[in-house]
RNA sequence: GCGCCCGUAGCUCAGUUGGAUAGAGCGCUUGCCUCCGGAGCAAGAGGCCACAAGUUCGAAUCUUGUCGGGCGCGCCA
């Protein structure tokens, strides 16, 4: 609880041997406890005393500043009791001075990072277990971008390989090839591959000689590549994805730096040809313990690479390029040859990336698949979604013209994926129930948008504009009015812990507890007709702190938040 | 088989650097629209936190084992 922490100051004189991270301040688990709570475990274990004891003594000695009404010690915490409505003052002059940089903690003030994620292949529509990624990654380029870093988000387009020599030769037979096509010329052509040997070869012929640099090979594979990369941003601009670079595989094929990893790997003598010819690494000699994932292939035996040795080049030019922090978000399926990848890197001296890997998503009915048709396409789910949406919109915004109806029931059908996506953690698998998630009740991401919605009318029917100052006087003695502005205070807390784990899911969390706090607030403590105009105005200002605390993590999260809906 | 991740209410998920009575939503039961937006609110029922042992003043959280699910171990990317 950033925001208070000088309230601790008279404990931290009473003892000065305590360090700053022995006093927390959290929140009680009931407000009858107290408004706020400082457990002494810790500092207990440092002063080497009970922590009931001592809890007990820092009741009775600590004097503590006109903030605090009462402090009451029960067994190890010591309960504060607060003049709520100085603390609401408090809290709300933080909010509106931060502004939209609230909850920032701006530790990335003058540094570069550059986020990879997404890099699918260039197959089909993206399903929502590609969609998970790029939503974790979209959110976590906002997240460090509001942490002040410089953020350069790379796409790594996988514009060459086996496959789309495959895919190549089924285009030039059918002579033209859309984007909704691809995905069925993809499965098709890797099936025939397996039983007719003769294509499979003419596809690793192709494959050669694009990488020979045969001009009229490049020209197809980029073709098709383009074509499927177009159609698959198209859907994730829908989502609010946006890449600064995107690289394509095909440039590092013979890029110097490989060189440079070949020789340190012979230093090593990790490097050799099998029987096969193949140019093989041994990762035992690299360190690596298992015989499971040993050796890993570079070269095929005529000396086409392979997606790893590529993906070497493409590692060391994203170090290169200057990173502070390097990050990329991959698919727990990854996990062993992000290893692998990194003992080569590290044998040839160049740092490797920090993963954030993600689970699988399943579907109630098991596991998705494209070829039972068991899938759930990012962008049917997006139409759907929109379509419900609308109905909703065309009711209760019927004088919009509709073009701004349309507009409101993407950002509605955007927030739904999106909030049910990043809730989980990324590590967990999850199970998306089309059902719940199109219905837009409960815990979702359309909840929240209407708790903005809400706050946003109340505003517009207020009629003026807020004064840019607090009045002298707060009052927030209510506890709806005391439970909202506490959570409200924790998001620099919510923010640090997210930035330090790589992980927005506890800021989704945040927001949807925040939207309930303000509903409650909202039922519990009338506005526009409060009792006296001073509370009034006390309570257009906790309107607006909550807008703008929602607007800052939903900003984070890529959710928008619409005037009306 | 070996390695990594996960297992919390009927279902979907929070809570895990060990700390106050394990929380939401959906579904189920019961109330609430002359009152700032019912995509809502209030209340109720529903838990050997997969199982077993251990560490600790204290374990959903840490350790080990068992069971169950996901992923990986390719001339795929």
């Amino acid at each position: 609880m950033k925001i208070f922490d000088s309230i601790l100051d008279p404990l931290r004189a009473l003892y000065p041997e305590l360090a700053g991270a022995d006093l927390p301040l959290t929140a009680p688990p009931s407000l009858e406890h107290g408004d706020i709570a400082v457990p002494f475990f810790l500092a207990a274990r440092r002063l080497k005393q009970a922590p009931p004891k001592l809890a007990a003594d820092a009741a009775a000695r600590a004097e503590f500043s006109d903030l605090v009404r009462e402090a009451t010690s029960a067994g190890p915490y010591l309960n504060l009791r607060l003049d709520r409505s100085r603390a609401a003052r408090e809290i709300l002059e933080h909010i509106l001075a931060a502004g939209d940089h609230f909850g920032a903690g701006n530790t990335g003030q003058g540094l570069h990072a550059v986020i990879e994620h997404t890099s699918i292949n260039p197959n089909a529509s993206p399903h929502l277990g590609r969609a998970r990624c790029a939503m974790i990654g979209d959110s976590i380029s906002r997240l460090f971008r509001f942490e002040g870093y410089d953020v350069e988000v790379h796409y790594y387009v996988n514009d060459m390989g086996r496959q789309i020599g495959l895919l190549v030769l089924i285009a030039d037979e059918l002579g033209s090839l859309s984007f909704d096509q691809i995905l069925d010329a993809y499965v098709r052509a890797n099936a025939r591959a397996e039983e007719d040997p003769a294509f499979a070869e003419a596809g690793y012929a192709l494959l050669a000689r694009m990488e020979e640099g045969a001009p009229e090979v490049q020209a197809k594979f980029k073709a098709v590549t383009d074509l499927c990369l177009q159609g698959q941003l198209a859907v994730l601009a829908r989502i609010g994805a946006r890449y600064d670079v995107f690289d394509r595989e095909s440039q590092y094929v013979r890029d110097p730096r490989l060189e440079q990893v070949q020789d340190a790997l012979r230093a090593r003598e990790a490097l050799f040809i099998d029987a096969e010819q193949r140019l093989v690494v041994d990762l035992s000699k690299l360190g690596y313990t298992q015989e499971e994932g040993r050796f890993f292939v570079l070269m095929r035996a005529n000396g086409s690479s392979m997606y790893g040795y590529r993906d070497l080049a493409y590692t060391i030019d994203k170090h290169q390029r200057g990173a502070d922090l390097d990050l990329i978000v991959l698919g727990e399926d990854h996990k062993l040859y992000a290893q692998q990848l990194a003992l080569i890197l590290g044998a040839a001296g160049f740092p490797a990336p920090e993963a954030v890997y993600y689970s699988y998503i399943l579907l109630k009915s098991g596991k998705m698949s494209t070829r039972q048709g068991k899938v759930v396409l990012l962008a049917d789910f997006l139409d759907q979604a929109s379509a419900l949406a609308a109905e909703r919109v065309a009711e209760q915004c019927a004088e919009f013209d509709v073009v701004e109806q349309r507009r409101i029931a993407e950002q509605v059908a955007v927030a739904a994926v999106r909030f049910a996506v990043l809730r989980v953690g990324p590590n967990k698998n999850m199970i998306f129930d089309l059902e719940t998630a199109l219905s837009f009740q409960g815990d979702t991401g359309p909840y929240i948008q209407y708790s903005c919605a809400r706050i946003r009318s109340i505003l517009r029917k207020y009629g003026q504009p807020l004064p840019g100052t607090l009045p002298e006087a707060i009052q927030a003695e209510d506890p709806a009015e005391w439970a909202l502005l506490l959570r409200l205070a924790s998001l620099p807390d919510v923010i640090e812990t997210a930035v330090i784990q790589r992980n927005t899911s506890s800021i989704a969390q945040f927001a949807l507890d925040t939207a309930r706090l303000f509903t409650t607030f909202y039922h519990e403590c009338p506005v526009l007709t409060a009792e006296t105009p001073a509370l009034t105005q006390s309570r257009l200002q906790i309107c607006r702190a909550t807008l703008r605390t929602l607007q800052n993590a939903l900003g984070i999260l890529g959710i928008e938040i619409p005037e009306r809906m």
